[in-house]
RNA sequence: GACCCCAUCGUCUAGUGGUUAGGACUCGAGGUUUUCGACCUCGCAACCGGGGUUCGAAUCCCCGUGGGGUCGCCA
């Protein structure tokens, strides 16, 4: 019987959650669902000085709106604070740790100097690493206030089968002892990790590739204390166009602003997973369940990706096309929030249904699908420049627009069918009338243009329909004016 | 600089010793005579380089090169 799965997202509460954040917790999340297991978050706030209640909030919130909500109660690793000091002193205790009285002022000068003469600095503490335990508590007794504990790091190497990139190896000559509890009494970041993930039983830590580097340490004190160690993963990073590191000067790194942008949570989870995850076949937009029912730990890749918000968007149209309409309407905040934002609140839920059904194949966000819907609900403000020259080049694409207007507008039934036959009819006796062949499309485009000022859409009988007579009427009839 | 990680179309990726190196985004060309940024079809485009191993290498090994990460009494 395998152990069941727990896994955690451990953010730092120092601004917002960044889709670098949010794939390292997706694929915790997506892992746990898949086994079954327990998926945690813990707000790592013990720097006092760069934590705010306000990050807190946005890690919070933008979990929830990419719906990944943690098995149990969130923990703060500030209320850990004293189990953090306790495991620093019972290293000690152990013999795994020791004081350090040195000055830190020195150390760091002579950091400097050697970094400046580049020359590989490392803290040498061989004048304290042998002192007897009792000594040493005698001594700390004596000068509180006055040493840092640090871990002792033994003879060897440590290595540990990475989930992502296999086994890794790093020789300890390469570490020093780094410090547990500083000076001021407060616990590192390496070592309030180790204590919380134990605590919390995390069996399987996968995070950041730029974590690397501290999974020997955090290791070795698992060693010191006889834990079990959990298995480790690192996830490559997330790049920018330019290959670098995703940063603020991308553009939108929070995953906040892409929720302003009208993107889904779940295009947003689903691109997010094809950041350095693949099913294997050639399957690419994929519902939540879906995600949760393919995804596996072997095929997370070792390279870093670029962020390619083109893709997004693609896969954003995607999903939005595939969401029924009533859910379409809830993700922009419901029929009033979309009658006022609009300033439309005459209109009833199949007007707004209908027009948004008409557009969602056909846009990329929710905010373009509104923008577009909304033509239907309001008279074109401007026509499109290059849309007018063409189609009204022909003078008489005046005359077919007040044509149709007075066809249309005797119309009892204003059905798709009937608008059409209407339209054909006029074609048709055109045709007759001049002796040569008038296609039905040199009233179409015309009238489209008129409706909604634009040169694309939905199919035109569609649009007339859910336009509706009076104001279709009336927005052909302004015809008269483009003399 | 030291250590660690990474390397297939511009981008996301499939590929685990024998493939015309596949798919997707983007881009381009056609089609859809009701348009289109939608849809359909087609197309452009890649194994970082050099050595091995092997009958055979994108795949395994080594060395380069390039990119990234980490080197705090920050997290």
């Amino acid at each position: 019987m395998m152990q069941q799965v727990r896994v955690r997202f451990a953010p730092s509460p120092t601004g917002y959650l960044h889709v670098g954040g949010a794939r390292t917790a997706l694929f915790n999340w997506l892992w746990a669902r898949h086994t079954n297991g327990k998926f945690l978050l813990r707000i790592e706030d013990t720097d006092q000085l760069r934590s705010t209640p306000e990050a807190v909030e946005a890690i919070l919130v933008g979990m929830k709106w990419l719906q990944m909500e943690p098995d149990e109660p969130v923990l703060f690793q500030m209320t850990r604070h004293q189990e953090h000091i306790d495991l620093c002193y019972e290293l000690l205790e152990r013999g795994a740790a020791y004081a350090d009285f040195s000055d830190p002022e020195i150390e760091n000068q002579k950091r400097e100097a050697m970094t400046k003469a580049k020359l590989q600095y490392k803290f040498d503490g061989s004048m304290y690493r042998s002192i007897p335990i009792s000594e040493q508590k005698k001594r700390m007794e004596n000068e509180p206030g006055n040493f840092a504990i640090r871990l002792k790091i033994p003879e060897g190497k440590t290595q540990w089968n990475d989930i992502v990139h296999g086994s890794i190896e790093i020789n300890h000559a390469e570490l020093d002892d780094f410090v547990i509890l500083r000076r001021d009494g407060t616990p590192v970041y390496n070592l309030a990790v180790v204590s919380d993930d134990h605590f919390q039983q995390i069996n399987l830590v996968l995070r950041g590739d730029d974590h690397i580097s501290n999974t020997p340490k955090q290791i070795l004190i698992y060693q010191a204390m006889n834990w079990e160690v959990p298995k480790f993963g690192h996830l490559p990073m997330i790049l920018g166009t330019d290959k670098v590191k995703l940063s603020k000067r991308h553009g939108a790194t929070a995953v906040g602003d892409y929720q302003k942008l009208g993107i889904l949570p779940e295009a947003m989870i689903n691109f997010l997973a094809l950041l350095g995850w693949a099913p294997g076949d050639d399957t690419e937009v994929m519902s939540i369940d879906e995600l949760i029912n393919r995804f596996s730990l072997e095929r997370i890749n070792a390279k870093a990706a670029v962020f390619d918000l083109q893709k997004l968007y693609w896969l954003n149209g995607q999903h939005i096309s595939r969401t029924p309409t009533k859910q379409l309407i809830d993700k922009c905040g419901g029929i009033d929030q979309i009658k006022e934002t609009t300033g439309t609140s005459e209109l009833t839920v199949e007007q707004i249904t209908k027009s948004l059904e008409l557009w969602k194949t056909r846009v990329k966000t929710l905010d373009e699908l509104i923008s577009y819907a909304q033509i239907i609900w309001k008279d074109p403000l401007t026509y499109d420049q290059e849309g007018l020259k063409k189609q009204f080049q022909d003078p008489k694409a005046i005359n077919r627009c007040l044509a149709l207007a007075n066809a249309f507008e005797k119309l009892e039934t204003f059905t798709h069918e009937s608008t059409e036959a209407v339209l054909r009819k006029l074609a048709e006796e055109e045709s007759q009338a001049s002796g040569e062949t008038i296609p039905a499309g040199r009233y179409i485009h015309p009238c489209r243009l008129m409706l909604t000022g634009l040169t694309v859409g939905p199919g035109l009988f569609d649009l007339v329909v859910a336009i509706g007579k009076e104001a279709v009427v009336r927005r052909l009839r302004k015809a008269q004016q483009l003399t």
